[in-house]
RNA sequence: GCCCGAGUGGCGUAAUGGUAGCCGCGUUCGACUUAAGAUCGAAUUCCGUAAGGAGUGUGGGUUCGAGUCCCACCUCGGGCACCA
């Protein structure tokens, strides 16, 4: 038998499969019955740095799966496409000095070219590219969905904006519970009386896409608008990472997604999904949901009625005073007629330039009182509203009540000299009647805060709160409110290289969507793609673009991704973003999500993952996809890291090439070492030393081939081969196994099930071939060549996958321990159907126990069958 | 500060509450070879010549029995961070 020559045999069956069309994925039409399975990886951004060894882990482990399941006879779908619009590919642009489409074609090459070494099973005709106009199309389309939507509270879902449009023109504002940002309320008639303008107004603030104005980060030196990683922090604030010059807030138009409305369903959601667990906590602590309270309280001497809400309202009944943020809406209406008025909105105005400022290092306690009191609902009398630089207006109210029972509230009391006055729990008669007993829990601990024993756990105050909740609404004090952390998302960008936004503005300021028909609104061509100078992005500088009205910002990164796994079911559709047979075949409505398997990245998951799920859910509220959630399971890849234990980067001079491994060990080598390093989603780093190791187990499979062949004669007829154990336990494990994202225990398995047909002097080509199929998914290219040799005809890749019978997992005789009060002391061959007391007595039998006994009496024997027996004396 | 997760040989790691260290890397010895490499065989947690003893970040606890469960602490990694 010839040597082992991994580039010859990879190379002829990387053709094969493709001339082939191995891994062609059927259509929902031609499957025939075949059941679908939705193999998924995080399509990637085609840098021009290329594939380092860390990338392609995610892809192998889900290239295992999907390889699986083929062989069990799924029509699998398994494709790969490209996230090509974007800062990235923009900065690449730039700093080569071509043009972003062009670079993002090159860059794709080297992507592909790299991937296709590595003996993935994509489907590549399915493959997208969301810088692709017949691509963005959709993503314009699905935008204008979004935009032409409200938020129905009470039926918890998006419906179409003309619906309400009917609703404000029959009962005005009253009539739809919905969310929205409006600080106005209006009547059928008003509404009907509005000029065309204001009504396009008013509706933008019901819209779940949505024009309005937000802080970016503006670098004056370099005209352009930065995001956040493009900033690092410098002496004196922050400045940009390329050069280092000063970055400022500047409040600039953007477009939004009311992603807010979602909140509870992206929350509640999440229960029905096999995610990491550590994934939907960081979900939810983003989104951050609290149930609050929200109390009513008039403006003493004024008309102004003013609404607090607190999430922690156990003391309220200590409130002494209230807080607004220092840029609340409310204020400048709340100062009406208070004498230092100006002086008042100018303190204001400081501090929030210095918390715009430093951002997270703004740590100071400060505030300015406003002259202004409320009456306190629940009869505390006259409470100071001061300007605090604590209160931030986009959370609750924007406006809170404080007392002593607050760490921040305290300090800020302390500094500013508000009375304060500490209860015990709970101060209220009624109140105390209910919840009995509490207040022996809570002891003042001196700076003011009351503190709970730890021994209950949160327990009593979570009590108190359902009591105090429940009274506090029932008397008409205050009603439930529930507030989110999460913020809008900023769905525009002041750059080039992104989807245009369908829309544009009339001279009257109308705003006009581009009709389906004339999508896609394709990214003109620009002599200068880089920013503006202006803080506006590229496409205000071209003449055709700004007088046909057209929308100037062009949408972020994540809008092509947020949708992607829905084209590849049907990516050539021209009259839907995907057909409804294809989407309800590939989609399993049994789930809660449609694709079966998704594998990715962690650091996606307040960003990608979040809004996907939102998006998804727009279309579901439509009926346009046919699952609640896009991703029914999901598993992270580890980061592999450097042998120095840093990140593979260029900065570094760390990083390890595919390409290369691939050509002095092969890609089944760099395949099965991947999967064989460790747990699929821990970071470690990579060992070119150690590779050898699967190397090794590569060309004793190799080897082992030959073997078999001269050992065909003669040894047949042995009836219990000494291997045949590992080999049916090897199948159990590697099924299970690849299951679970279990790939390192997987290929322990096939090595432990080599090592054993290694030592047997006989092994049938029946088993061997069985070996092979374990291995195909691992390594399919020594697999194949194999199972060819042993002349079949076709791939090992659709032959089916091996099955495992119990009763062979199992021997006769067993070793079990023997201990003496818990310590190993003698070692027992018995047979597995001995009994329990035969078993105890010849345990006690054992000269060595004996020993280990010296003479102390068995109080009692403890047997576990098959494992041990322990004598306690 | 708050919320997650993890700490096991020289290294990567493995262990349904039941023989801790499977599998692999490395190392040592041996076979083959003029030699090197490759390959094959044996050994390899630590202390001890051995008998034996110790041992899964630290200290407690539950249990006949704990890497695994409970409590406290330490270290590292991730997420959030004025969210009332």
């Amino acid at each position: 038998m010839k040597a082992y020559d991994h580039k010859k045999i990879e190379k002829k069956w990387q053709k094969t499969w493709q001339e082939k069309k191995t891994y062609q994925t059927l259509s929902a039409k031609s499957a025939k019955g075949k059941k679908p399975f939705y193999v998924l990886d995080m399509f990637p951004y085609p840098s021009g740095a290329g594939l380092h060894v860390g990338h392609p882990r995610g892809y192998i482990g889900s290239d295992v799966i999907a390889r699986k399941k083929r062989m069990e006879g799924f029509n699998v779908l398994h494709p790969m496409g490209y996230d090509a619009f974007g800062l990235p590919a923009e900065q690449y642009a730039i700093a080569n000095k071509i043009h972003p489409r062009k670079a993002v074609l090159d860059n794709v090459k080297t992507f592909e070219r790299q991937l296709s070494v590595i003996g993935f099973s994509f489907d590549w005709n399915r493959t997208v590219n969301t810088t692709d106009p017949e691509y963005y199309k959709w993503t314009q389309w699905i935008f204008l969905k979004i935009y032409n939507s409200w938020f129905d509270l009470s039926k918890n879902k998006a419906r179409p904006i003309e619906e309400l449009v009917a609703v404000f023109a029959k009962k005005g504002s009253e009539g739809a519970s919905a969310a929205h940002h409006s600080k106005r309320a209006f009547s059928a008639s008003e509404w009907r009386a509005m000029s065309a303008l204001d009504q396009q107004t008013v509706l933008m603030e019901y819209r779940l896409a949505y024009e309005g104005y937000s802080e970016v980060n503006w670098c004056p030196e370099m005209g352009t608008v930065l995001a956040n990683d493009e900033i690092v922090d410098g002496p004196n604030g922050p400045v940009s990472e390329r050069g280092s010059y000063p970055v400022e807030k500047r409040s600039m138009r953007q477009w939004f997604m009311r992603i807010t409305a979602y909140g509870d369903r992206l929350i509640e959601d999440l229960d029905g999904l096999s995610w990491p667990e550590h994934i939907k906590e960081i979900q939810r602590n983003w989104i951050g949901r609290s149930e609050g309270l929200l109390f009513r309280a008039p403006v003493k001497d004024s008309d102004i009625v003013i609404e607090t809400f607190s999430a922690h309202f156990e003391a309220c009944h200590a409130d002494t005073f209230v807080a607004i943020a220092p840029d609340h809406p409310l204020l400048s209406t709340l100062l009406e007629g208070v004498t230092n008025k100006s002086e008042v909105l100018a303190q204001a105005k400081a501090i929030t330039q210095k918390r715009e400022a430093l951002g997270d290092k703004y740590k100071e306690v400060e505030g300015v009182f406003t002259g202004r009191y409320i009456v306190d609902p629940l009869g505390n009398g006259d409470l100071p509203i001061w300007i605090a630089s604590f209160a931030l207006k986009d959370y609750g109210t924007g406006i809170v009540k404080c007392s002593a029972h607050d760490e921040r509230d305290f300090a800020f009391a302390k500094k500013y000299d508000i009375p304060l006055k500490a209860v015990m729990f709970p101060r209220d008669e009624a109140l105390r009647a209910q919840v009995q007993n509490f207040e022996i829990c809570f002891s003042d601990s001196g700076t003011g805060v009351l503190t709970e024993p730890k021994e209950f756990k949160g327990r009593v105050a979570h009590e108190v709160r359902d009591a105090v909740a429940e009274y506090a609404v029932k008397h008409g004090f205050a009603k439930q409110k529930v507030s989110y952390k999460i913020r809008d998302a900023v769905f525009a960008r002041q750059r080039y290289w992104g989807e245009p936004i369908p829309l544009s503005k009339d001279t009257e300021g109308i705003l006009h969507e581009v009709s389906e028909k004339k999508l896609p609104l394709e990214l003109p061509n620009v002599k200068s793609y880089e920013p503006s100078g202006t803080g506006e992005s590229p496409l205000a500088s071209v003449p055709t673009w700004t007088r046909a009205g057209y929308e100037t910002n062009t949408m972020p990164g994540w809008a092509g991704s947020s949708w992607y796994f829905l084209r590849y079911v049907d990516p050539k559709n021209k009259k839907a973003f995907a057909g409804e047979a294809e989407l309800d075949y590939w989609f399993n409505k049994k789930h809660v999500g449609g694709v079966d398997v998704y594998v990715g990245g962690a650091e996606h998951a307040t960003g990608h993952l979040l809004y996907s799920r939102f998006w998804h859910k727009v279309l579901f509220d439509y009926g346009l996809v046919p699952t609640k959630e896009p991703f029914q399971l999901l598993r992270n890849q580890g980061i592999i890291l450097a042998s120095d234990g840093r990140k593979m980067s260029k900065r570094w001079g760390n990083v390890v090439n595919p390409d290369e491994i691939v050509g002095t060990y092969g890609a089944d080598t760099l395949r099965l070492y991947e999967m064989f390093m460790g747990p699929f989603d821990a970071s470690l780093p990579w060992s070119t030393e150690s590779i050898i190791g699967s190397r090794r187990f590569i060309e004793r499979v190799w080897r082992f081939a030959e073997k078999i062949e001269t050992a065909q004669n003669g040894k047949q007829n042995q009836s219990e081969p000494s291997y045949e154990q590992a080999l049916h336990k090897a199948i159990k494990k590697v099924t299970e196994d690849i299951e679970n994202f279990g790939f390192n225990t997987a290929v322990s398995a096939m090595m432990i099930c080599l090592n054993e047909m290694e030592k047997a002097d006989y092994v049938s080509v029946a088993d061997y071939k069985k070996f092979l199929q374990l291995l195909a998914p691992f390594a399919p290219h020594v697999a194949e060549e194999l199972w060819e040799l042993f002349g079949e005809k076709k791939s090992i890749h659709v032959s089916g996958w091996p099955s495992y019978d119990e009763s062979k997992l199992v021997s006769d005789t067993v070793t079990i321990m023997v201990q003496v009060n818990s310590k190993n002391r003698a070692e027992l061959q018995i047979s597995r159907d001995m009994s329990s007391d035969a078993v105890k007595a010849l345990a006690l039998a054992s000269e060595k126990v004996q020993t280990a006994l010296a003479g102390m009496i068995p109080k009692k024997i403890i047997y576990v069958p098959g494992r041990l027996v322990n004598i306690v004396a």
